[in-house]
DNA sequence: GACAAGGTACGACTACTGACGTACCTTCCA
DNA sequence: TGGAAGGTACGTCAGTAGTCGTACCTTGTC
């Protein structure tokens, strides 16, 4: 079958209130931080170390997800993830960076 | 009595997490918001105009100040509140006002 | 074909959140 | 001496978040 297209909010449809939820969670908040280290770099899920099941960590993919942070590309057997920097940095200018370098204390 | 002091965290122990879990609520960004505009001015807890019951506003004023991003100062039988904005800005460099410009579409 | 790897779906469980009402406390003011 | 106003404490309740295990699907590889 054709790699399904996985649901996106639009640039317009992202909102503060789920974002932050989103990053309130210190599994995620570190995923997104990896990807703005490299913003135009598309990386795999499977090569972030979370310390949580499988079945989490699908649950953590569609939060960020949903919340409109990542772009996700499913290739078959596989899943991309991008963070979408861009859209982000339109509608919320300098939240992205002020959480990922919050965290670096 | 002498007016009780509310236990606020200190500035090294303000932590992302709980600040960003606070600010997910829209009740509680909008009173951030509206401290941020005056950051100087101490404001009457009761002057917020919240859509909220009485208890749950207290509710939403510990969790606020548990996170540190207010400091509260009892006057006896009156609340008053001020956003810690040097302990934030300080911790967290561009952090509240990033949320609060992104709350303003 | 068989199997491993990466993901999803679903259900379950625990813990927490936001909301509320009620009762109570403290202070100010008529 | 009373209110009335502003807050807190406590218990409750419904909804949601994070976690997990199990079963299953898809793809690549042996």
């Amino acid at each position: 079958m054709a790699p399904s297209e996985l649901p996106h909010p639009g640039v317009d449809d992202l909102e503060v209130g789920p974002i932050l939820l989103a990053l309130a969670d210190e599994n995620r908040r570190r995923v997104i931080a990896e990807l703005a280290a490299r913003p135009d770099e598309e990386r795999l899920c499977a090569s972030f170390d979370l310390p949580v099941s499988k079945s989490s960590r699908t649950h953590h993919w569609r939060v960020l997800r949903e919340a409109g942070l990542v772009r996700q590309r499913d290739a078959g057997n596989r899943l991309y993830m991008r963070l979408r920097k861009k859209d982000l940095d339109r509608r919320f200018p300098g939240l992205i960076e002020a959480v990922v370098s919050a965290d670096r204390h």
